[in-house]
DNA sequence: CGTCCGTTTGATCTGTGTCAATCGCTGTGG
DNA sequence: CCACAGCGATTGACACAGATCAAACGGACG
């Protein structure tokens, strides 16, 4: 193993629209909680569908093109958000170009659980993305108002934690099948309530953000596909969508 | 590296006192918050010293010598609890005998910000430990009564939530020599508001705990405790105590 | 049709895991 | 009091998994 692993890994914009421009962030007005398909995945499930007015009165609406940054590591914290659609990337980078991908954000998550004042991580479209953004004051005051809201955002960074706390074990000890195994799996559960089927996984990320979310280079990602796919665990139905073929083998190869 | 890193690693008694037999928690009744060392470490600084009775009485306080296990992966979560005096690890096994150390619990940190049923994880005194523990219910009444509570859970959560991403960057991307820093430089800096001195780390744990935190095997633990000794960044007074010597050559090596 | 870029595959190198021996401290027993 | 056993830590030799270097493939787009 290198000094420096994964110093190659180049952050790029990817996504669905793979060679547009990176673009830059939209701000609209709220569209409305009602018809949002990520209310019920979200923190704001905790408050009541007749109060949503409140929600939205203090909410901003970001459009955010693939390959767009939301944050940088080390800008003030001003506001919040939920993700309402499209995919994020979690990025800190080190100063000699090695990348970690912390973690990817979907449909109903929430940024903002950090005690910190500035970003610690740097916040990248995968795809294309919508957003609900709160001022950090705002947030504050709806969870005076609606004490169901902090407690809802306390579960909300508890099962954070529990999956974070998950992805150590995967850095820490797991061979890179393994790793992968684990990554397919629990990216399969977490599409699944969000449209997804229930047995194929949509990778929407680079090899290069597998590689530097599972502390891998893209060589050995992609080695490790292949022999998941040689040993009839997974199958490809193209590089960016993978068919669960025997999920219980996964899940044993990942420790679960 | 191995298919299967860190097998060999086996889970030990250890800490202060050394041969002693494992033993069993106590269970005892609460001393009293006043004297609490502590308590403005802890989400219980969010109750007002006036009101800290209510704290006492739902509280029972346990006494765990060193190899003792509080809970084990697995078991129902019933309770939750601080730590006032002592060191804890929270371990994973995986089948095949390898072993993630989570995290090091020290005085002050809560024990509880899971949403699972049960344990994922074991927790393990690694010297003999003191703790409140509170019934899961009484925690949730507690939450209700004092508001301020469950906001200082909230932020007690969030920076465990940004210390556990931050541990993934030391695991997916940091040599062993860098992962060997940072996790000196964050030891001494949670041991600094507990009565430590500001250029020394202790190390209760032993080598196969640091090595099973660090995604590495007792040998490369050692190796490289011998090489920032060599580089003078660190020099020893034993095995088990570190004087900092040059904490920004430290905390660069660490990406920090 | 050609370029670009992400992905896959092959060959080689090296850091770290594995195996093994030694050191040093602690507690024990002759 | 000293010899010995036990355990954790350190150090050395070697092997191999995965990183690095390099090339080829394949779809998207102009």
């Amino acid at each position: 193993m290198d000094t420096r692993p994964g110093a190659r890994s180049a952050a790029e914009p990817a996504g669905t629209a793979r060679h547009a421009a990176a673009g830059s962030p939209k701000r609209a007005t709220h569209g409305g909680c009602a018809g949002c398909l990520a209310r019920p995945l979200a923190i704001c499930a905790s408050i009541p569908a007749a109060d949503t007015h409140a929600l939205e009165a203090a909410a901003g609406e970001v459009l955010l093109p693939a390959g767009a940054t939301l944050a940088s590591e080390g800008d003030p914290r001003r506001e919040v958000y939920t993700v309402t659609r499209g995919m994020l990337r979690r990025v800190r980078l080190l100063s000699d170009g090695r990348r970690l991908v912390a973690g990817f954000l979907m449909a109903g998550d929430f940024i903002g659980f950090s005690g910190a004042p500035r970003y610690r991580h740097t916040l990248e479209a995968v795809t294309d993305c919508g957003l609900c953004a709160f001022p950090l004051q705002s947030m504050r005051s709806l969870c005076q108002r609606y004490p169901d809201l902090e407690s809802g955002m306390l579960a909300q960074a508890c099962s954070e934690l529990d999956a974070t706390r998950g992805n150590l074990m995967l850095l820490g000890r797991l061979a890179p099948g393994e790793r992968l195994a684990g990554f397919l799996v629990e990216l399969g559960a977490r599409q699944q309530p969000r449209g997804g089927a229930s047995d194929h996984v949509d990778l929407p990320m680079t090899r290069a953000d597998i590689a530097d979310h599972l502390g891998l280079t893209i060589e050995t990602v992609s080695r490790s596909f292949t022999r998941l796919r040689q040993s009839g665990a997974i199958a490809f139905e193209d590089p960016r969508r993978i068919r669960l073929v025997d999920v219980a083998a996964l899940r044993r190869a990942a420790g679960l």
